[in-house]
RNA sequence: GACCCCGUAGCUCAGAUGGAUAGAGCGGCGGUUUCCUAAACCGCAGGUCGUCGGUUCGAAUCCGGCCGGGGUCGCCA
């Protein structure tokens, strides 16, 4: 919190230091035990021509308790500070509400997130699963950041892809159920690979659609509908939500006017019999092969400027596999290349493969897993706990839901979005640990104790939190906002995810605590201090809830 | 070959702006349930932070070389 922070600058200062130089050192202590806030004097040595413990030594001397600081201790080259745990405490608690770590920072401000980007006709399969969870937890970052966020699903929607399931359609009929579309693509698709007589057929189709030839469309009409059911029922159990669907396919013929205009403006030229445009550094991004077609980069510059017509945005992000870095580097520097001054407002937002058995999990040859038999899964185990643990729960179908799909969330988002993840049925879906449902679980167990007392409570009296279990997890607390707006300003869910984790493994501590002495129960005899152990609770209870609401996770009263 | 990422405990990974004894989870071993949810908690074992060098008062963190792994490198998306 900004005031002790400045409380201990100020001390500094009263040492005869530069405050401005004090303000940027003030740093919380890696060991909590050592005190809340601490100012290490390295930085100081060299102006003062005295070593560091020397500088800390003066600095505890100029210290006088206020209302802010209670002690300052010199330990060696730092000094480590102690705040006033009741005034830390008066502001904190009551700040932990369901507004918590809510900023205004982003009014006025749009930003476009581009997540999922699934292909049409084709079952979402457990690699899809990272863009889609990874974007629906940054739009309510952003959104939670005060920014207007318009969450867009492009999907794939041309290309040979469609070409083969024409192919499975003339072979074997037209697909009635999202089921018969996903046989008939892999039917088309085995096809293709066997023979390139078929495989050039599934060209022609495309090639076809590309044209608007109407039996073309009619069948893309169809596989559109059904495809965008299907994924509606996996991005509903994961809470993702978009703005706006749009699809590939609206960009062909406006893609073969830009490839035009560029090559009469001089921005991109001719070479190999394609059309290319110069991007200075990288190589130069082609946007017309030579049989005349687009390509899917040419696409995403008419589907950029497109963007920033239909929405005017501060940034657009694109939340896609670490693969496509390249890809998104030559994007970004033709728009600029081509004279778009917003180029810089594009981000590529990259997040790491899914590996099976140590190497990248391949769609095309069915390696992966489909999403939504891992979310059944998930469910179907969750259900099985919940009969162990809790038979007598009320609405277990639902919970086992919330719980399977919160393991497979949380996979996502509690390391940094960058890292790889090693596709393992009983990793992604273990409940132990460190783990969504644990998050669940700590957040229903506060829940429950909240039930026994009544709730929290309107008056507490915060001296009563004294003991070092309380103060930790008043600290905690109060870092919420900090983590959310790291979150939201590097793109990185986990920052939130870990404090959520911190938090809640300190709960327990304290809960369990009162296990083995009961002096230490929330619900314990003296009503002042169970009163503000309540309170507690309540703050603990409500910052979970928070942060799990943002990471799309559903935070459980029971479970 | 060029460019990008990565290398921390048996396994999977945290370690923002360089700072005080490098931390979790899983797995292993040993404890804890007449007590607010044991999906938990407590304890123990386990690390030359790939390697060599440099910058610095101080390096897992910054820079360079090397070794090892992954990715990308115009006519797929």
């Amino acid at each position: 919190m900004k005031e002790f922070e400045e409380a201990v600058a100020r001390v500094a200062e009263k040492a005869g230091l530069p405050l401005d130089l004090a303000r940027g050192a003030v740093a919380v202590p890696k060991e909590r035990d050592r005190g809340d806030l601490s100012l290490p004097c390295f930085p100081f040595a060299k102006a003062l021509g005295q070593p560091p413990p020397a500088v800390a030594a003066r600095v505890a001397k100029a210290f006088a308790p206020d209302e802010w600081l209670v002690s300052a201790e010199a330990q060696g080259p730092f000094v480590n500070f102690r705040v006033n745990r009741k005034a830390f405490t008066e502001r904190t608690l009551p700040a932990a509400g369901p507004e918590s770590g809510r900023s205004a920072e982003g009014n006025g401000k749009t930003i476009v997130i581009d997540y999922g980007s699934p292909n049409l006709a084709k079952p979402l399969l457990f690699h899809h699963l990272r863009s889609a969870v990874i974007g629906q937890a940054l739009s309510n970052l952003f959104r939670w950041r005060g920014y207007r966020v318009v969450g867009l699903n492009y999907l794939g929607d041309v290309g040979t892809a469609l070409g083969k399931l024409m192919v499975g359609i003339e072979a074997s009929g037209e697909p009635r159920t999202i089921d018969e579309y996903k046989r008939t693509y892999v039917e088309g698709s085995r096809a293709c690979a066997a023979d390139p007589a078929k495989m050039d057929r599934a060209r022609h189709w495309a090639k076809r659609l590309e044209e608007d030839d109407p039996e073309a469309i009619r069948h893309w009409e169809k596989a559109r509908a059904l495809s965008l059911r299907a994924f509606g029922e996996v991005y509903d159990r994961l809470g993702v939500r978009h703005d706006v669907v749009d699809g590939e396919r609206m960009y062909v013929r406006r893609a073969q006017e830009l490839v035009d205009r560029l090559l009469r403006d001089g921005k991109a030229e001719e070479s190999e019999g394609g059309v290319v445009i110069p991007t200075g550094g990288e190589t130069p991004f082609l946007v017309r092969k030579s049989d005349g077609t687009t390509l899917y980069g040419t696409r995403d510059i008419v589907a950029a400027i497109d963007r920033f017509e239909r929405f005017g945005f501060e940034r657009m992000l694109y939340v896609v596999d670490v693969a496509q870095e390249q890809h998104f580097r030559q994007l970004f520097a033709s728009l600029a290349n081509v004279g778009l001054d917003w180029a810089g407002r594009c981000e590529h937002v990259a997040f790491g493969q899914v590996l099976v058995g140590g190497s990248r999990a391949k769609t095309r040859e069915g390696e992966s897993v489909e999403l939504i038999d891992v979310l059944r899964e998930g469910e179907k185990r969750a259900l099985a706990v919940v009969e162990e643990k809790n038979a007598a729960l009320k609405d277990k179908e639902s919970v086992a839901r919330a719980v399977g799909t919160a393991a497979v969330i949380f996979c996502d988002l509690g390391f940094p979005i960058r890292k790889n993840i090693h596709f393992d049925w009983d990793e992604i879906l273990s409940f132990d640990g460190r783990t969504g449902p644990y998050l669940q679980y700590v957040h229903a167990s506060a829940c429950s104790i909240l039930r026994k007392g009544g709730g929290a409570p309107a008056a507490w009296d915060a001296s009563r939190l004294s003991h070092d279990l309380e103060w930790d997890l008043v600290r905690r607390i109060a870092e919420l906002p900090a983590a959310v707006g790291r979150a939201a300003a590097e793109c990185e869910p986990s920052h939130l995810s870990s404090l959520l984790y911190d938090l809640a493994r300190e709960f327990r501590s304290y809960h369990t605590a009162g296990a083995r002495d009961a002096t230490l129960r929330v619900l314990t005899d003296d009503a002042a201090t169970r009163a503000a152990r309540l309170k507690l609770t309540d703050a603990v209870r409500t910052t979970l809830a928070v942060g799990l609401r943002l990471l799309g996770i559903e935070p459980l009263e029971e479970m």
